[in-house]
DNA sequence: GGTTGACTGTCGGGTACGCGACATAGCGGC
DNA sequence: GCCGCTATGTCGCGTACCCGACAGTCAACC
């Protein structure tokens, strides 16, 4: 059985389980695997995530064969967002980035939640908002910033949404989130390696000087930081 | 005095129009110039537009003084995605693409509409997704395709926007919308020019054979018209 | 303990594009 | 008709990045 204290580690189903007098006994928590696919592109929505330390992206498939991030989901948010607009299906691919727990109910129970729970509709539209916000910030930093910027951008970020120094990354997989080759992501994770910001074997990433890394990435680290932290917080 | 009639020419005031028994009589119809800036980034929303055959871009203004078009807004929809989603204020700047005619209301009669008018609120959130996923493809294409391809696509659902062939565009504003230097634009305007497929001059732009520029343009042109055309339907 | 596969390092050639500069050409103001 | 401004055409150099290939290396598994 959830408690409150559990939904908490979402900062959505935190609002929920706040606002919600009724049962929360459909949520399910489950632990999702690296790499794991949870909607298929144009495949019906029936079921919403709502991340704990799993980090899941949304990636966009090109008719050639690149697939590129356009967005990721933390314990801040929930891929909702599509479901809560109206969609029946999205037309990017939402899959597994980094292992670890996350929370799902149908889409049916959000749907019912969001009609019938105000400070949950709320809470998913200011997340959003960010998610928005944030998919237009990458916009710009796709068309202007260097694979190096871009690349400490994306481990600070990553960094942030599982909270622990080291987590699971190749690569070869950062580069198609970066939509870069591997050879351009080798360069800048070597230089990085060199300088002592990170360390890297085999598919594990260890950030060592988060501050270093900051120094190195674009402004839109902190602008995009500035839009999720303040769904952390617990208001 | 407005009528329905008249509103009808915005997918959104359209429902709005058939939904509401009210009166809309706070409606103004205004003439936005071309390069008019409608919300500077982080300003208070306090107005919310509805192209009728002007187009509106939102722009996303980097530290380095690039800047980079994120979205558009035309008579499918509005502005108001941001207000819709609780936002005070915006981190892009919005302003006006391609002049032309433009409802305004005011932010808090947009809400209040939203709060009281279900069908009013579906016509937005339908716009806000297409929007969503809209910007989505941008973040792909703007990493991998050709300056040639973008360009390619841009005048393309300018041109689907505008309603004519002939509109207001300089290769300096474009190149700045893409988020490329003029030289490339150059490069890639004076080539369809040569080609037959467009011509110009002097802040004049003039699509001349729309099925040849598509078949140059990336698969983008057509996603982000599958998510824009269907609003346009009078439902 | 050897084999296999995944991950990483490296390199060379090719190219798209940026940047800056300069020349040309229309267009409007006077 | 002249001037000046804005828009466009062009070019050369530099470089960030792609692509493909190949070699080393660590881990797991038999």
């Amino acid at each position: 059985m959830l408690t409150e204290d559990v939904l908490s580690k979402n900062a959505i189903l935190d609002v929920l389980a706040r606002a919600d007098s009724g049962s929360l006994a459909d949520i399910r928590l489950v632990d999702l695997e690296r790499e794991e696919m949870l909607v298929p592109v144009g495949a019906p929505i029936d079921r919403v995530y709502f991340p704990v330390d799993a980090v899941i992206s949304v990636v966009n498939l090109l008719k050639d064969g690149a697939s590129i991030e356009v967005g990721t989901v933390g314990r801040e948010g929930t891929t909702g967002v599509y479901a809560a607009l109206g969609a029946t299906s999205v037309p990017n691919l939402i899959n597994c980035q980094v292992d670890g727990q996350c929370f799902v109910m149908s889409r049916v129970a959000f749907e019912l939640r969001l009609a019938s729970i105000a400070e949950f509709r709320v809470a998913v539209s200011r997340f959003t908002l960010a998610y928005l916000n944030v998919m237009a910030q990458l916009v710009a930093c796709n068309r202007s910033h260097s694979i190096d910027q871009r690349c400490a951008r994306w481990l600070l970020i990553t960094l942030d949404r599982v909270g622990r120094p080291t987590f699971p990354l190749t690569q070869e997989y950062l580069a198609m989130m970066m939509g870069v080759s591997r050879s351009g992501v080798n360069a800048a994770a070597s230089a990085y390696a060199a300088a002592g910001f990170i360390t890297y074997s085999r598919g594990s990433m260890t950030v060592l000087d988060r501050d270093r890394l900051m120094a190195e990435s674009c402004e839109c680290y902190e602008r995009t930081r500035a839009e999720f932290s303040p769904l952390l917080v617990r208001g």
